[in-house]
RNA sequence: GCCCUCUUAGCUCAGUCGGUAGAGCACAGCCAUGGUAAGGCUGGUGUCGUGGGUUCAAUUCCCACAGAGGGCUCCA
């Protein structure tokens, strides 16, 4: 019998015994990748490996620790937990069960509308553990839409999803794939699968949770079960040892443990309040933003926090954005607002006097409080709040004026951002989505001259196909955090519609009256959401120029006490954060207590101090302490880091 | 808003199979005077989230509500 030829993600050949499969594949590669193996991409088509191979095919093996074949595996664990939960709870009904970040989920409908609570997740995971060591194949089947519609007959979601396909979409020729596990446990499933449930085993079960059919909360509610799994216990681990670390740097919990802010219940869901302490890092930021604002051509504004209702129906907000909205309130026969946004009161200020070509690019900024209306159940501390504040601005500029504008625009967002540490950014380019207002020629325009700003910039983007806002084009960028978390932080927005509203004019060189281009941007977004990712990134300990405490000063007994309030009253001279703590407590004791602080520095004057004029120096994140370190040389090296607001996230 | 979990001292938590409660840290006082991550002793601290119900008796059991956390949904 004549043999295969298939080629290899690399460009080489590998020749075969006919009949041979994906797996035969890899084991011919060698025994190694046949261990790591758990899918196969055939011609760009993922596969399972027990897929027979045909001659002149390009066959790409999918490894465990891929993005790929972790998607298979937690793909695979995904009908595990179905399988125990139809076990379990007989009469079951099963929705669907997707592979995500880090994990996956299955969406159960519970025999008299029960529930999962916490307990059960232990007794469903017993039995997965069952399941994976009884090593069940994955055996795939094809059939016919009415096979399907047969075989999962008592099961209504499975007879939806099915009634749903397209001709020829997932399945070939009008067909439906099902994965089967034991005779009495198959699950509609496009594939491709592990070849055996002995090929899982590291995943944990995490949370239960509420979630709708198909997304949609006029359907019914279903249970869902989160899981975690990974390629290896190793990994397995690693990951929650991340979620510890992430918990670790809460900024709910730190903001408590450090008296920064705290949102009490008598002032409203999502609306917090700072304390001194966070106060004092919040007027930092907002001051470091106001001088770069300044530098950069700003010029500010001040808007109230509340409007009439005709300038939210004339921005268009109250037709599209009400539902956003706190709800309004009466007054004199007018109703007002609190605003979601600032843009139309900055529009009003643009069309407070007759604009000239001259006067652009304007740039009006404001560090406006806007209320917004989130459900109860989407608060996250100050990361999703009610009330917050934004580092907005609107620039109005003449078309020629748009790509430049954006392309200095980016590289004030990324010194901003790093002048905060974060050093890995990554944007989102999105673009002209199915349901838009303006023309399609303007939304090239805008689109080419974002992309053209990233491009300059020289920023890692992917284009985000009709992501845009309905109005508008968009820049989002994203940033990473001290342990890999990403975050989206600033956005920028090139707006046809606002300047439309309100008929925004400027008379260009030649006297005619044109319109301007209008960009949104928030380069924080939101202060308080900002605040928060510093203190997660920080994990607490801010860097010296944004700590609210900079340097607490100790004597060794209680007899230098004089000596350390006076080192610490001349550093307050000098133009530092600086405080003393008395002796009443061991030296060892008041440094674990400032240590637990977060404070930078640390200083101990004892005898020794005393007599030469030097302090000890216990810097954060130093091997060991400093001794008979002179006073001006500690100043020094304080004012240069404040000064330059070096960092180093720990 | 919906599903799950939670709410006991300033914080973290234990506890009472129904008889109004404890620990550590924190705080206060005294003693210790210690050169780089917890010295000792003594002491005060609670409407057991709120309201109702059952009961001789509720922090404990039941119901409702509020708040918090994890999700869903939405995100101009």
């Amino acid at each position: 019998m004549a043999g295969l030829t298939v080629t290899l993600p690399d460009g080489s050949t590998k020749d075969l015994p006919q009949g041979s499969t994906a797996a035969d594949l890899a084991a011919a590669v060698g025994p190694r990748l046949l261990r790591a193996a758990v899918a196969a991409l055939v011609n760009d088509a993922e596969a399972d490996l027990c897929t027979p191979l045909a001659d002149g095919d390009r066959v790409a093996i999918v490894t465990a620790t891929s993005d790929e074949g972790r998607k298979v595996l937690r793909h695979s664990t995904a009908h595990v937990l179905a399988q125990a939960v139809l076990q379990l709870w007989p009469g079951a009904k099963f929705a669907i069960g997707p592979p995500i970040e880090n994990g996956f989920y299955y969406d159960f409908d519970l025999p008299g509308g029960a529930s999962f609570s916490e307990e059960d997740l232990a007794r469903i995971e017993a039995r997965m553990r069952e399941i994976v060591a009884e090593d069940q194949p994955f055996v795939r089947e094809e059939m016919t839409r009415d096979e399907g519609l047969t075989t999962f007959a008592d099961q209504p979601y499975k007879v939806e999803i099915i009634e749903g396909v397209e001709p020829g979409e997932g399945a070939t020729h009008g067909a439906v794939s099902a994965y089967r596990n034991t005779p009495a446990f198959i699950d509609l499933c496009r594939g491709p699968h592990v070849p055996s449930t002995a090929r899982l085993g590291s995943f944990k079960l995490m949370r239960v949770a509420g979630a709708y059919w198909r997304g949609d909360e006029r359907n019914r509610q279903l249970q869902r079960i989160y899981g975690t799994a990974w390629e290896s216990d190793k990994a397995l681990q690693e990951h929650l040892a991340m979620l510890e670390e992430a918990e670790r740097r809460d900024h709910r919990k730190l903001g408590a443990e450090l008296d920064l802010f705290h949102f009490p219940p008598e002032i409203g869901g999502g609306l917090c309040v700072f304390h001194p302490k966070g106060g004092l890092v919040r007027r930092l930021m907002e001051d470091y933003s106001r001088a770069e604002h300044e530098a950069g051509g700003y010029q500010f504004v001040f808007t109230p926090h509340l409007a009439k209702s005709t300038l939210f129906e004339r921005s268009g907000h109250l037709e599209w954005y009400a539902d956003g909205m706190y709800p309004p309130m009466e007054m004199e026969g007018a109703t007002y607002y609190p605003k979601p946004m600032n843009c139309p009161m900055h529009m009003l200020i643009y069309n407070a006097g007759q604009r000239s070509y001259r006067e652009l690019p304007l740039r009006l900024f404001e560090l406006g409080t806007v209320y917004r209306f989130e459900r109860s159940g989407v608060l996250h501390g100050i990361l999703r709040a009610r009330g917050f504040t934004q580092d907005d601005a609107h620039i109005f500029c003449t078309p020629e004026q748009l790509a430049p504008e954006l392309a200095s625009l980016l590289a004030f967002v990324i010194r901003l951002l790093r002048a905060f540490g974060f050093e890995e950014f990554e944007a989102e380019l999105a673009t002209r989505p199915d349901k838009f207002v303006g023309e399609p020629a303007e939304w090239d325009q805008a689109t080419d001259a974002l992309r053209h700003a990233l491009e300059v910039a020289g920023v890692p983007f992917r284009v985000a196909e009709g992501e845009g806002a309905f109005y508008a084009p968009k820049i989002d960028m994203h940033i990473r955090d001290a342990i890999g978390r990403r975050w989206q932080m600033s956005t920028l927005q090139v707006d046809f519609q606002l300047p439309r509203r309100f008929h925004l004019e400027y008379t260009g060189a030649d006297n005619a009256r044109h319109r301007p281009f209008m960009v949104h941007r928030a380069l924080f977004g939101s202060i308080e959401r900002f605040f928060g990712i510093l203190v997660e990134h920080y994990a607490g300990a801010f860097p010296t120029w944004l700590a609210p405490v900079q340097v607490r000063v100790l004597g060794v007994r209680n007899d230098h006490d004089e000596a350390a309030r006076s080192l610490a009253r001349r550093l307050g001279d000098e133009g530092f954060r600086a405080e003393w703590a008395a002796g009443d407590e061991p030296l060892a004791a008041r440094i674990r207590r400032a240590k637990m602080d977060k404070l930078p520095y640390i200083l101990v004057v004892g005898d020794d101090d005393i007599a030469a004029g030097t302090a000890g120096v216990n810097a954060r994140g130093a091997e060991r302490p400093e001794r008979g370190v002179a006073a001006e040389a500690f100043i020094e090296r304080l004012r240069h880091e404040v000064d330059n607001r070096l960092t180093s996230p720990s």
